[in-house]
DNA sequence: AAGCCGGGGAC
DNA sequence: GTCCCAGGCTT
C-alpha cells in the first residue's frame, strides 16, 4: 500500500486543479455517452488536437448510434481517412450495430456490456464508464502510467502489458468518492499539459508537494519504458496509369490487415536491388503484374514517396505506365515464368519474352478484382492512405510534373 | 509476451 | 533523427 497522506493529497489536489479549469473540448460539452465513446475511440494513440476536427465532422454526419449503425461503410471510412488505425472505424460500426440491436441504441451503463464492444479495451471501457456514467472505474492510458510512475516512483517497465494491470489497481484506489469522471480526466489532463513525457512542468504542478519522483530529482528518468523497435524498411514500386479519359488505375486493399479497405495506386514489393535499378525495375513491375494477368509497361520515373508506419517504413518509387489490358492467358503464362525468377537476368528475360507476346494480348479485357479506373470525383469520395492521397491530389490538380519527392 | 496496426506533432 | 500519443487485437 502507498503512503496514504500522499495518495489522499494527490486525489484531492488533482481533482481540485481540474475543476478550477480545464480544456474546452467538443466531447466535454455534454455527458452524451455516444460522444464520449466516439471521442475515446478516436483518441486511442491519437492526440487531442488531431481528433477535434474528425470528431466534429463525425458527429455531424452520424449524430446518433443508429445513424452510425445504418451508414454505408464507405462513408465511415472516408470520415476516418487520415486518422490511422483503420480497424477502429470498422470496430466502431460493428459496435454501433450491436448497441442498436441489443441495447436500443443507447450505450449501456454496464461494465460487462461496454467491455464486450468491439474496439473497447480496458482503457476505453473505464473511460466511458467513468466519464459518461461516473462509475468508479480506472482509465489507465499512457498519460496515467507516466503520472503515477512519477508520483509514486514506480520502476516497472510501462512498455510491458503487466505494468498497466498494476497501475490500474492503484488508479482504482485513488478515485475520489463520486468523482470518477472528473478525476480520470484530471489524470490525463495533467499528463497532457503538466506531467509531460519530456521536461515536465513540476513547478506549476498541483501535486508536486508529495511527488516522489520530483522529491528525489528523478522526474526526467521516469517512467521506465523500453524502446520500440525501428520500423522495417520495405521498398515498393508503384505505377500511375492513366487511360484516355484521364482516369487513373487504382485498387482497393483487402478487408483485413494494413490499411484495410483503403484505396491505393497499384504497387508491389521489390528487393532493394531491383527497386533502385532503373534498368531492372520496369521488368520487375511488368513481370509481377503479369502474374495477376495485368499487362503494364512503364513509361518513365515519376517520383519517390515515403511513408512510416509503426512497424514498417515504405520507400515507394512511382513509375508512369501505360498499355493496360487483362488476360487470363497472360497470367497463366507468367505463372510458369515466375518459377525461374531467381535473379535479375531471369527478370529481364521473362519481361522481354512477355513484351514480345504482348501484342497478342486482348486489348479490352476486364481488370483484376479490386481494380478500378477512378476520376477526380471518385478520388474525392474514396478513402486513401495519406501517401497516395498526396500523390493523386497532385495528379488531379495538374501542378507541375512528377519529378519530385512527395 | 510480442507483433501488428497510422499518422502527426514536438523536440 | 527520436519519442510518443486518452490502445486494442491477434498469435
Amino acid at each position: 500500500m502507498y503512503e496514504s497522506v500522499a495518495a489522499e493529497a494527490f486525489s484531492r489536489e488533482l481533482l481540485a486543479w481540474y475543476r478550477r479549469g480545464n480544456r474546452d473540448l467538443p466531447w466535454r460539452r455534454s455527458k452524451n455517452p455516444y460522444y464520449i465513446w466516439i471521442s475515446e475511440i478516436m483518441l486511442q494513440q491519437t492526440r487531442v488536437d488531431t481528433v477535434i476536427p474528425y470528431f466534429n465532422r463525425f458527429i455531424e454526419r452520424f449524430p446518433t448510434v443508429r445513424d452510425l449503425a445504418e451508414a454505408p461503410e464507405e462513408d465511415v471510412l472516408k470520415l476516418w481517412e487520415g486518422l490511422g488505425y483503420y480497424s477502429r472505424a470498422r470496430n466502431l460500426q460493428a459496435a454501433a450495430k450491436e448497441i442498436a440491436e441489443k441495447h436500443g441504441g443507447e450505450i449501456p451503463a454496464d461494465k460487462a456490456a461496454v467491455s464486450g464492444l468491439k474496439g473497447v479495451g480496458p482503457y476505453t471501457s473505464g473511460a466511458i464508464l467513468s466519464i459518461a456514467f461516473n462509475l468508479p472505474e480506472p482509465a489507465v492510458d499512457g498519460n496515467v502510467m507516466r503520472v503515477l510512475s512519477r508520483y509514486f516512483c514506480l520502476e516497472e517497465d510501462i512498455a510491458k502489458p503487466a505494468a498497466r494491470v498494476g497501475i490500474e489497481g492503484l488508479a482504482r484506489e485513488l478515485i475520489p468518492e463520486g468523482a470518477a469522471g472528473d478525476f480520470n480526466q484530471a489524470l490525463m489532463e495533467l499528463g497532457a499539459l503538466v506531467c509531460t513525457p519530456r521536461s515536465p512542468h513540476c513547478l506549476t504542478c498541483p501535486v508536486m508537494e508529495h511527488c516522489a519522483a520530483r522529491l528525489s530529482g528523478r522526474q526526467e528518468e521516469l517512467p521506465i519504458k523500453t524502446k520500440a523497435k525501428k520500423p522495417k524498411p520495405q521498398h515498393r514500386l508503384a505505377v500511375l496509369i492513366e487511360d484516355a479519359n484521364g482516369r487513373v488505375l487504382a485498387r482497393q486493399r483487402p478487408e483485413q490487415g494494413l490499411l484495410a479497405r483503403l484505396w491505393e495506386l497499384p504497387h508491389i514489393e521489390a528487393p532493394l536491388e531491383a527497386w533502385s535499378n532503373d534498368d531492372v525495375a520496369p521488368g520487375w513491375l511488368a513481370t509481377t503484374f503479369a502474374l495477376e494477368g495485368m499487362n503494364v509497361r512503364t513509361t518513365g520515373f515519376l517520383g519517390d514517396a515515403e511513408h512510416v508506419f509503426s512497424h514498417l517504413h515504405w520507400f515507394v518509387r512511382i513509375w508512369g505506365a501505360d498499355r493496360v489490358s487483362f488476360d487470363r492467358a497472360i497470367r497463366d503464362d507468367m505463372a510458369g515464368a515466375a518459377a525461374g525468377l531467381l535473379g535479375e537476368e531471369a527478370v529481364r528475360e521473362s519481361a522481354a519474352s512477355y513484351e514480345r507476346d504482348e501484342q497478342s494480348a486482348s486489348e479490352a479485357g476486364e481488370l483484376p478484382a479490386g481494380y478500378r479506373w477512378i476520376d477526380r470525383e471518385d478520388f474525392e469520395r474514396l478513402a486513401w492512405p495519406n501517401l497516395f492521397r498526396k500523390i493523386l491530389s497532385e495528379h488531379f490538380s495538374r501542378e507541375g510534373d512528377y519529378d519530385q519527392t512527395f
